[in-house]
DNA sequence: TTTATATATTTGTCACACTAACTATTGGTA
DNA sequence: TACCAATAGTTAGTGTGACAAATATATAAA
């Protein structure tokens, strides 16, 4: 294999990545979910986690802090994630679910968990299991010394 | 393995994607590349096909038409590539590397494979058949009737 | 206590992705 | 010729991503 087939990947990555994204994001317009991708996956981890920093939140969904302080502004405003001040430390929110947020999370979950099973057709448990494999060697490579995960 | 397991792929696809693209601006910037990775992947392009309409170039790449013209924009703006009205159809441009684009694409060409090469320690060639063909048919599930590539 | 440093979040800037709407042009057809 | 659908490309709006810098507060050190 010639370096020139094997930096092939990126660009095999890079647009799988965004197919996926895309396909998603159409999945949820046409069924009139009200959110984006990228803010039902912070509404879920908000779901699974009682009461979250934002610095804790991007931690967990692997985004930057300015991304998701606009990200939260957008679900907030859309009443589904309030910002409460924590009552400690008067830098730092505790943002949480609203009762809205809560039942739409409920709601989305399995017509979710329905989109994203689409894209294994035709591949088996042990290509998911060697998928994430290969994916998290990646990104250890890449992640210098900050071994997170 | 539980459907909620299960699509966690799309979580790590991302995740890994980002720090793909993010490992390589950063060496791209550290090295005074004076691109873009997605610049880059046009200007490689480019390099490889004499002439190209902006329409032609969009399907090689894989980005839609408005991302395109910006990206073009910003390669014409810094002097690598120059939009030749096409003779016989006027709506359209032929697209080329000028002399400064054809020398960045040579002198850059190696150093970024080296930088690819960094994801894949660690993995094999066998790896990396498996991850191509994962990646495909994840792509072509999600691309409804359209089988380009 | 004062100073220094670290932490939590926001703001600004540039680049990219996707959609929708728009202009201009082409080519076929009535 | 006049009309109409398709094509090439651009523009605008919104959301996201990376990075740098700013603000406010907390904590540790001198």
């Amino acid at each position: 294999m010639t370096q020139e087939q094997y930096s092939k990947y990126s660009f095999l990555l890079d647009r799988t990545a965004r197919k996926v994204k895309q396909y998603a994001q159409q999945q949820f317009k046409s069924g009139d979910f009200d959110v984006t991708v990228d803010q039902w996956l912070v509404l879920k981890n908000l779901s699974e986690n009682d009461v979250l920093s934002q610095t804790e939140l991007a931690n967990l969904v692997f985004k930057d802090h300015p991304t998701l302080t606009r990200i939260i502004d957008l679900l907030c405003k859309k009443g589904y994630v309030e910002r409460v001040p924590h009552p400690q430390d008067r830098r730092s929110f505790q943002l949480h679910l609203t009762e809205t947020g809560v039942s739409k999370v409920t709601s989305l979950r399995p017509e979710i968990l329905q989109i994203r099973e689409k894209a294994w057709e035709n591949l088996s448990t042990h290509d998911f299991e060697e998928f994430k494999r290969i994916l998290n060697t990646i990104y250890q490579n890449l992640n210098g010394e900050s071994l997170d995960q």
